[in-house]
RNA sequence: GGGCGCGUAGCUCAGUGGUAGAGCACUCGCUUCACACGCGAGGGGUCGCAGGUUCAAACCCUGCCGCGCCCA
């Protein structure tokens, strides 16, 4: 199969994609291979491709591919996320703007219909682009966390902790969004400083009593005055001389009319404000805490709000209140202080608000029943897993912020006031009693024949789920034969954003119920920003849609590009132009292969090097085992951007640039061939050499550069031959033997080099052909120059001839190696401009060679430094100065 | 306030103790029969600042300046 002069991704793309998916090759059956595994951060089902995603999902397969070629049993296991809050929103309001239907119109279960049949509708745009992408996930495996087998899985872990005493229900303040109706989790609420006022109220001292000023009444400060309403106390510090005399007794709650008392708490510090704090258990997570340590149960605090964040008819509330928003109750309760007189003053200042980060609204710290799991002993195992090794963070760095999190840990609220998710499987019984059964039969034989049961209508919290993806996708609680082999998963890839969401949760569960941590390694890779380096996002306007970048340069090239810029976990600014770098590079690559295809190379017949006798074809081979070698170390070390860098440089700067540039004169004997000249057998042999070890060098550039630019490689690799196989499939570079090399190549290289130098500082027009003779040559040197003539004169335009006799007002000298070469021009030499850049070359090596000679010279380096230092300095001191020694004599020649 | 990280060529970034690197951009030359998405040759850095450790510091330590992120 001939290849095109045009490289066209897209077409490419679009055929190959399916045809692996459809020969199975995403999960090939190697029974007796080392499993590797890998499970993908599942995506929202409700989400399309972003550049995050792009890159998480790049790596990923870049290490499943890697792996692969290298014979292991490589599953990638993939799947989506039901994301309740998210999906719920989602179809809500396509219910609501193309229905006009509301949620609570249509009622759960007639609403969860709509859900599933919007994921089915729908679901899968995320997972399409994947393979836009290239990702060689196992999709006959996949999974969803809403499916029955998964939710099994969720239903049993709760069951499960709940009988280990490890989830419990509990009354405690969560964060309540009053938009979306449901609690939320700290990780989901985002901090905001806003500007917002601190309001000076005067609390009145019940009974007569007086401060030891002589006031009778106490100074709060609130940035919420409309909860006062619902205060229970006013805390001191009990160290405040000032407040001395007033604590135990009562101040009079204004508006309200009730007496709560003054109680002390070191939360009250005598530095800030008056010294006093307003208490308010049922919506503030300080107060809660001080109305717990005051004897107050939380089932006895007050609890001014609804779940719109409305204010309810509290005892002692006005009537003209009740029902008032909160914000609006906040200008009624200021208003109506000040009316009183007790409003002392009000100042500007900068206050952290609570928000939700999917709503968008102020959090509402509110009191209520929720389920709990007791995080505190899970994250015990959890830490000891990293402490000990037994799971690594890559970047290590990561691992700082996970203890940080992990030892602080608060209970975890798992239960969600939505519709969308795992139904909790605990049933009521009407005097209140609680079953936590798999089902509800089973939670009727906990509680007996005729007892009335209704189950918990709140789900749990979307990650409660993820947290078991690692097993839950491979079967448990079966005992799958894929979960005893793919568990525990190599490693997980990931951004450091869901460390606490996630990752900590999924190390949890899985100690928890597999008895070992999930993964061995843990990568975290940064966030993707634009060219500026600013965060993408809608409302910047500057997001950069990653599919339009695989439109315009392929997918390999984005794929490239990602993985070429991960450098381990620094945030990644992603510049168009570099994308269209790599583009150029797959191009450079399609044409290098089209170059061997015209000249009778194709695909490789072996794994193993073919035989080479010619000092050019045995360099390559040396060459691409190094490089092998090399991306071996950089997978080793989760170094991508070495892995992309090593195989750029190799293909562009060796393969390209001088191998094939240097075989370009043995294929010539096929003009001389076919125009009937006379050639001998040994060239014939060199040319079949040269074919056989030229089409395995780039079978094996096709394989070391498959897990980052699949489709371009998995194309040419069956363009150059019929193939047994897909390079999919293929298998990795042998890297046990490379040929000895003496550097032969090297010098050529340095040779051409440095004529192609001079020719260019000195001017010498691209076509004209140039003489130079060596001094002295040696035997080596001559059966070099023989050896290499041809592709010196193609490469440098430079032709050597045994001639000594040229004027040295007529050639320039060059030293390699510590030989000189007289390149000689004729007459048309500028003697000045030949004797400025011989004066720079020498200035530069004395350079070298003074700074060597006074290290070497210098106290102490000798004796303390590292023998191998030591050795290196003396070898590149004798080096420099011999050169410099000649070009100084090729200067003084020229007189 | 606590924690983490960053500051290297015009730009984006590698480099973690032994004479400063890559890609892009820039300059010069080239319709060389794979490729102008190309070929060849170049210019460009007191490695944020100041001390210290060391025979030797971009790299280790301390302080400062500037920038970013997370937590409270």
């Amino acid at each position: 199969m001939t290849i095109d002069k045009i490289f066209d991704p897209a077409e490419i793309e679009a055929r190959l994609y399916p045809r692996w998916e459809a020969a199975g090759a995403f999960r090939p059956a190697r029974p007796d291979a080392q499993p590797f595994t890998i499970v993908i951060p599942p995506p929202n089902v409700t989400g399309s491709l972003h550049l995050g995603h792009a890159l998480d999902n790049t790596l990923q397969d870049v290490l499943i591919r890697y792996h692969r070629l290298k014979g292991r049993d490589a599953l990638w296991v993939v799947g989506t996320d039901h994301a309740g809050i998210a999906t719920q929103m989602v179809v809500e309001r396509l219910l609501d703007s193309t229905q006009g239907v509301k949620r609570t119109d249509l009622g759960r279960d007639k609403f969860l219909e709509h859900v599933w049949d919007w994921k089915r509708e729908s679901g899968g745009t995320i997972t399409r682009q994947l393979r836009r992408l290239g990702a060689s996930c196992d999709w006959s495996n996949e999974r969803f966390t809403m499916d029955a087998g998964f939710s099994a899985a969720v239903t049993k872990v709760f069951v499960d902790l709940h009988a280990k005493g490890l989830i419990y229900r509990d009354k405690r303040l969560v964060n309540w969004d009053p938009k979306l109706g449901t609690a939320i989790s700290d990780l989901e609420v985002e901090t905001r400083e806003v500007a917002g006022q601190f309001w000076h109220f005067r609390y009145p001292l019940a009974d007569g009593g007086r401060l030891a000023d002589g006031r009778d009444h106490i100074v709060v400060a609130t940035t919420r005055p409309e909860t006062m309403l619902a205060d229970m106390a006013v805390a001191v510090n009990a160290a405040d001389a000032r407040y001395a005399s007033v604590v135990g007794t009562d101040v009079l709650l204004p508006i309200v009319g009730r007496r709560i008392p003054v109680i002390t708490d070191d939360h009250a510090d005598p530095e800030l404000g008056s010294g006093a704090v307003k208490i308010t258990p049922g919506h503030d997570f300080n107060d809660f805490e001080v109305g717990r340590r005051a004897g107050i149960e939380a089932s006895a605090m007050l609890n001014l709000f609804d779940a719109q964040a409305r204010v309810v008819a509290l005892p002692g509330v006005p009537e003209a209140v009740v029902g008032m928003d909160r914000f609006e109750a906040r200008k009624w309760v200021v208003a109506e202080m000040d009316r009183l007189g007790l409003l002392e003053r009000t100042e500007d200042r900068v206050v952290q608000m609570p928000y939700g980060d999917r709503s968008g609204v102020v959090i509402e710290p509110w009191l209520t029943d929720q389920w709990y799991v007791d995080a505190k002993t899970l994250a015990g195992p959890a830490i000891e897993a990293v402490r000990s090794g037994g799971t690594r963070f890559v970047p290590a760095t990561w691992e700082k912020t996970y203890f940080n999190w992990m030892e602080n840990i608060q209970p975890w609220c798992v239960s969600r006031q939505l519709w969308w998710g795992h139904r909790i499987p605990a049933w009521f019984a009407d005097d209140g009693r609680i079953f936590v059964a798999e089902d509800a039969a089973a939670a009727q034989a906990q509680a007996g024949e005729g007892v009335a049961l209704r189950q918990d209508e709140d789900v749990l919290d979307t990650w409660f789920s993820s947290a078991l993806w690692p097993f839950g996708t491979l079967g448990w609680p079966e005992a799958t034969p894929e979960l005893a082999r793919h568990y525990p998963g190599d490693v997980l890839v990931t951004g450091f954003d869901i460390i606490f969401f996630w990752v900590a949760r999924m190390m949890m569960q899985g100690i928890e119920f597999m008895g070992t941590p999930p993964f061995a390694t843990v990568y975290c890779h940064g966030l993707v920003r634009d060219a500026k380096g600013q965060k993408m996002s809608k409302s910047k306007g500057n997001v950069v849609d990653p599919l339009v970048l695989i439109d315009k340069y392929g997918a390999d090239a984005l794929r490239f590009t990602l993985t070429a810029m991960e450098s381990q976990g620094r945030d990644i600014k992603l510049d168009e132009k570099r994308v269209e770098g790599y583009r150029n590079f797959a191009t450079k690559l399609w044409n290098a292969a089209r170059f061997c295809q015209s000249n009778g190379i194709a695909a490789g017949t072996t794994i193993d090097a073919p035989p080479a006798a010619h000092a050019v074809n045995r360099w390559i081979v040396g060459e691409v085992v190094r490089t092998a070698r090399a991306l071996d170390a950089a997978i080793a070390a989760f170094r991508f951007d070495d892995y992309a860098e090593t195989a750029y440089q190799f293909v562009w700067s060796r393969f390209c640039d001088w191998y094939l540039e240097l075989i370009k004169p043995v294929f010539a004997v096929n003009q001389r061939l076919a125009s009937g000249e006379e050639v001998f057998p040994a060239e014939i042999a060199h040319l079949e050499e040269t074919r056989a070890i030229a089409g395995w060098a780039l079978d094996q550039i096709l394989v070391m550069l498959h897990p980052v630019m699949p489709f371009v490689t998995e194309e040419l690799w069956h363009k150059l031959g019929d193939r047994p196989y897909d390079l999919i499939l293929a298998e990795w570079v042998k890297t046990e033997n490379s040929p000895a090399d003496d550097g032969e190549v090297d010098w050529l290289i340095k040779l051409i080099s440095e004529i192609r130098s001079v020719r260019s500082e000195m001017n010498i027009a691209p076509k004209t052909t140039l003489a130079f003779h060596i001094e002295n040559p040696d035997e080596k040197l001559t059966e070099r120059l023989r050896t290499h003539g041809q592709a010196i004169g193609w490469l440098a335009r430079a032709n050597a001839i045994s001639d000594k006799s040229a004027p040295i007002n007529g050639s320039a000298q060059i030293v390699v190696d510590g030989t000189i070469f007289v390149l000689r021009f004729g007459l048309e030499i500028d003697l000045a401009a030949e004797q400025a850049r011989l004066e720079k070359n020498a200035v530069a090596a004395e350079k070298d060679r003074d700074g060597l000679a006074g290290r070497l010279a210098s106290q102490g380096f000798v004796e303390r430094a590292k023998p191998e230092a030591v050795e290196k300095a003396r070898a590149d001191l004798a080096a420099r100065s011999a050169e410099a020694e000649r070009i100084r004599a090729a200067l003084a020649r020229l007189g």
